[in-house]
DNA sequence: TATTAAATGCAACTAAGTTGCGTAAGATAT
DNA sequence: ATATCTTACGCAACTTAGTTGCATTTAATA
């Protein structure tokens, strides 16, 4: 099962050009396999003992996944990231920001955006899908 | 013309029924005066030499008038929150994230959301308001 | 298998935000 | 005005997410 992720994981990674590691097939694996975004204690918990992997390599990885378009960033309020692998299947359910200088992704909320614009009779709101262009902190 | 903006504030202040003190009334006059979300570096920066304010009372000035619906948290992506006065004249061009367990009002972003939702023939996209509705990372 | 550029680990650091506690200052009643 | 009491404020120390520099290891290529 996990395997199965691990190895979708080496895919995306070798669709990139650039080089696999062990690590960072790990990483986006458990990030495959997850329903949400998760915090980088969430991931460490889900390598657990039977690997190892450094807290600025987790970083690393991480930020290097989504320059490389693999996962995105999940903003919150609560001082952390969170991360979530790019799976194209659909739309999302929450809005996005993207940054015009450095392309990187960011996810604006996790929570499902109920819509409830007010539409001509007869119209039904569907589930909403917003991406917002703009300069992110770092590039302004 | 600061002088305006600080009487403001000990106004929103006195109705809140709660103590009026001079740094909460600065600290909202400020905030009052921009007309953007700004980081407790800027506030800091604007309170200048002429009066002290400790880092942890800023903080819990900011967090007080939160909680009294004088002002709301922005998120960002930079580790660090952003607050901007209430001012309920029209639509925030922005949206909303608001907690229905503590009630506090977030930002989602600051950028102006551009609307380009399809819409039936003769309509025009206006500027939206969005407030998303749930529990917020603390209240979870 | 040798080479090389990039990935990883380690230690030390930065900075936003928090906590506990002693002191100062608003609000209210006398 | 002044005493009283609750709350605001300042100070010091702390927590924790994320970063930086540098030495070592490892994936890819010849």
């Amino acid at each position: 099962m996990l395997t199965n992720f691990y190895e979708q994981a080496e895919e995306m990674i070798r669709h990139t050009g650039e080089r696999i590691t062990p690590r960072r097939a790990r990483v986006l694996g458990i990030l495959l396999a997850e329903k949400q975004a998760i915090s980088h204690h969430e991931i460490e918990e889900r390598i657990g003992d039977d690997s190892t992997l450094n807290r600025v390599t987790l970083y690393r990885i991480l930020e290097w996944l989504n320059k490389n378009g693999l996962v995105h960033k999940v903003i919150s309020g609560d001082r952390q990231w969170r991360f979530r692998a790019n799976i194209y299947t659909g739309l999302h359910e929450h809005a996005h920001f993207k940054c015009l200088s450095c392309l990187t992704v960011i996810c604006l909320s996790d929570v499902k955006a109920e819509y409830n614009w007010p539409l001509p009779a007869g119209y039904q709101s569907q589930e909403m899908e917003l991406t917002v262009k703009g300069l992110c902190a770092e590039c302004v």
